[in-house]
DNA sequence: TTGTACGCGTTATCAA
DNA sequence: TTGATAACGCGTACAA
């Protein structure tokens, strides 16, 4: 069924029925009505390989969604639809593992979409460095911080992941805490990961804490199992601390059970402190404290920073939004 | 930058360009040499929508997946991907919301994509009903049951969703509650919501165990917030219960929270079972007790029967898979 | 208001 | 081994 059996079976040309379809004037109402008709009945569709390829340039935005099981992203997403849905683009959101390049991926649906503009949930700084030369549509990834890379076409909209992880820190401390233990990412492969790191270690030494990289910090999956591992694994070797800090809301929650596991309660025995405010964070026993990611306001200013450039050909920019500190159930005074 | 610029750059013809794009023989080894070359050079890439339209068959497979922030199609998307990653088939996997109509969506893609064959991660059965039969491709529902539809092309892999409410309730009876609670589904719009809310009737009824649905029962949405409001709803009623069933982990995990507020305990006071076996129940403190579907195995039944049906025109069937009771920290014997 | 005809980038057929 | 060329289904000048 093509626009050609259309025309053949209303008897009008292929020309007046692509016009109907696409919502152009100067159809009759006559013709608008039985072409509609035989539309309805038949179930037809454009077929949107022939229609891109004859329209050069879409009209759509993308969103490219690194990792699928991430409910921050998912957040983000919900958030970014609604904010678009007020527009007239339409939006195309793609969902690859964590472990793809998103700057490939997105070079590709480049050629496919032909997309107004790009929207990276997450990214890699190197996957960047390497190819995104290529990429001449306005993109701005948001929770990452690119504004080490100079590419006039490149937005980027994140909180102060180091400033917010030395925050977190310095709010255990203020409560009391000396002895700390600290769950994060690979500080090699991954920016976010290095950077909440050094966020840490600034508030410790800026303290006077003393803190032991080999003993004292462990580098897992972005996972529950994943932070279940380096809690357990810090457990073992037997150093006391009375503050745990992990650099995702995840990992809080696979540590806070491995503590349970051997013994400990939180807060009571251990504060535990996570990253990222997830939803779920706040119905868990004891509510997870965070350090929040505004979900809301990072979707609401990546929308609009992509819109002004794809309108107005504005600058890019790299914005930082505030977080929020939330100092909930799972921490408290450590023990006398 | 197109295959005929390609093809005047080398001095070749556009049909020696697409053969040696394309991998065909009869390309002599110099031809190929110097157009990948120029290939290489300028990051020439097909055209995907160009090339779609002149393949009329595609040789994909398309995963369509209802629900971006549902862990276990996450898990199960995981599962699916390796597996097919066995085959020679590429995969397509597209999300969408909770609430569009997956059938139409379906419908869409196979005229872009032209798919050999769908997954479909979970799906409403009036939609199915409704549209399905403009799908003439081999497709498979997972996780539920569309054995009640007779579409000849249409198979589906489940659990026996009643039964396992059931089986769960049974559990708890058998541990001596006699006073129960449900939250669930909507049960007039879906037919999961349904068949496991029927399932927990039957087996209080098969007990003689008073179930009064306008006090006992709460339909809300699959979220920790629709959890937490059923059951602080469950609670403002002032019925005593000391057994609580979710009809999802999530819904679980929020009715927990709102039982603690109301200063009850898990499982000391109320047992709280769920339904789902997320990855997360595992991790929480108490352990969700719950009734696990086997994502691996539904993951690898799933694509087993799509491919045969492919490969070998095989029979659409509709397939029970077994499910699990996973009885862990949240329930416990009923206080005296 | 409607119709004709061309071209988008690719693959495949046929002839050379 | 190569090249010329006809489709694929659609949108849109341009003509009527």
């Amino acid at each position: 069924m093509t626009i050609k059996d259309l025309a053949a079976k209303t008897g009008y040309a292929v020309a007046t029925v692509s016009r109907v379809l696409n919502n152009h004037p100067n159809v009759s109402d006559k013709a608008r009505k039985v072409i509609m008709e035989a539309v309805e009945e038949s179930g037809f569709q454009l077929n949107a390989n022939a229609k891109q390829l004859k329209q050069q340039h879409a009209t759509s935005i993308l969103v490219v969604v690194k990792g699928t099981s991430n409910e921050l992203f998912s957040e983000l997403v919900e958030s970014i639809q609604s904010q678009i849905a007020q527009t007239q683009y339409p939006l195309y959101v793609d969902y690859l593992d964590e472990d793809s390049n998103e700057v490939r991926r997105a070079l590709q649906l480049c050629r496919e979409k032909k997309p107004l503009g790009i929207l990276f949930l997450g990214g890699n700084t190197h996957n960047f460095q390497a190819d995104f030369g290529k990429i001449d549509i306005p993109c701005v990834v948001v929770t990452n911080d690119m504004s080490r890379l100079d590419f006039e076409n490149l937005s980027s909209v994140s909180i102060d992941g180091k400033e917010a992880c030395r925050c977190a820190v310095d709010s255990l401390i203020a409560k009391g805490h000396r002895q700390f233990a600290v769950i994060g990412g690979e500080r090699v492969l991954s920016d976010t990961g290095r950077s909440r790191y050094e966020g840490c270690l600034e508030s410790l030494r800026g303290h006077n804490i003393p803190f032991d990289e080999e003993k004292d910090y462990r580098a897992v999956r972005f996972s529950y199992q994943g932070g279940y591992n380096g809690a357990r694994d810090l457990l073992e070797t037997g150093r006391e601390f009375t503050a745990l800090f992990a650099a995702a809301d995840v990992m809080a929650i696979g540590a806070i059970r491995a503590l349970r596991d051997n013994g400990l309660r939180v807060p009571e025995d251990v504060s535990v402190m996570g990253f990222d405010g997830l939803e779920l964070g706040s119905f868990l026993v004891p509510q997870l404290s965070t350090v929040a990611q505004p979900a809301q306001v990072m979707a609401r200013r990546s929308v609009e920073m992509l819109i002004s450039q794809i309108e107005d050909g504005a600058a890019a920019a790299h914005e930082t939004v505030p977080f929020a500190l939330w100092e909930r159930e799972s921490i408290s005074e450590p023990k006398q």
